[in-house]
DNA sequence: CGATGGCTTGAAATCTCTCAAAGAAAGTGG
DNA sequence: CCACTTTCTTTGAGAGATTTCAAGCCATCG
């Protein structure tokens, strides 16, 4: 139901709500950094600017989530791919992680597929055509964007939702 | 991407996220509280615990949301229709305006099947084959459920991310 | 160098959509 | 309160996107 980039805060979610309705996972190896509850409410009540911030990285999480839901809801296989394809790379751009509109991607096909809602099979043959017209290239771990104008068109792309811009 | 029933809080998300990344409407005239941004973020400050709820109250339309992706991306039709039944049914019944497994329910199918990511015309043929289980009634605006236990298990539905208990 | 997991390909099946039209229901104006 | 219009619901048949099933290939790793 989502994905995080290095440097995403997850998992705030559980500070205030305390039954597990999901649950999170590591696609690769990752370096993790626990911080207790009563440290961020801490921060959160007594340093409203922090509060402000921890909120609104909460809120961003939702904005993605809504938009992930017009993804797999309303757009083609093709389209919904290249849409995920977008939002990661600003993304990882955003987390400084990217080199120009090359960025890694540690990730399989079968869980592309089931992040897309679409099974592995479609989601190699949608990859494959994407790579025809020349919008992508993802070998290995390494996705490049070769035409990010073509890309975001295919995809209906707007990335208003991402709210990248630095918070007031 | 997402109902709100009387009651609801809605666009909370605009305090901290000043571009809009999407839209609110009515399907029913409606009574609607203006609150000003400036009045929420005191009480968000001053009174911690009001800061909680309305924190929480959003972290709940977050995991709402990803259980829209689950359902939207992993669901036949038919789960799916009954899926967001079950939901809707026990919003409303937390709001306190059901009548047993009675509630008013006033949305066409048209409005239905865009937020299931479906035509209108399979939301029809759908309601059809779940009123022929004798899983629900649906007729003009009023939603009944015939069987609560077996509608739940032709949804797949589990309500705990909707973590209606009170919160702490 | 065998084993495992991931990628690719093909063909048939299926769910859902599209197109098209007709019947109900609800709202509007006279 | 009745024509009239609009919107919503229903039905049918054909088309299409995606899935399913099945198999082969390739790369990586111990």
């Amino acid at each position: 139901m989502a994905f995080h980039v290095p440097n995403d805060f997850c998992d705030l979610t559980s500070i205030l709500l305390k039954k597990l309705d999901h649950s999170i996972g590591t696609l690769t190896p990752a370096k993790v950094a626990l911080i207790p509850h009563a440290t961020i409410l801490d921060w959160a009540w007594n340093h409203p600017g922090l509060g402000q911030l921890l909120w609104r990285a909460t809120l961003v999480d939702a904005a993605v989530s809504r938009e992930w839901i017009v993804n797999v809801g309303r757009r083609t296989a093709y389209q919904r791919t290249a849409h995920l394809l977008c939002e990661l790379m600003l993304r990882m751009r955003a987390a400084g992680l990217a080199q120009g509109l090359a960025c890694n991607l540690p990730i399989t096909q079968i869980e592309l597929a089931d992040a897309l809602g679409l099974t592995p099979v479609h989601v190699n043959r949608t990859l494959q055509w994407l790579r025809g017209e020349s919008l992508i290239e993802l070998s290995g771990k390494t996705l490049t964007v070769r035409n990010w104008r073509e890309l975001k068109r295919a995809a209906g792309f707007d990335g208003t939702y991402l709210h990248q811009s630095a918070p007031a």
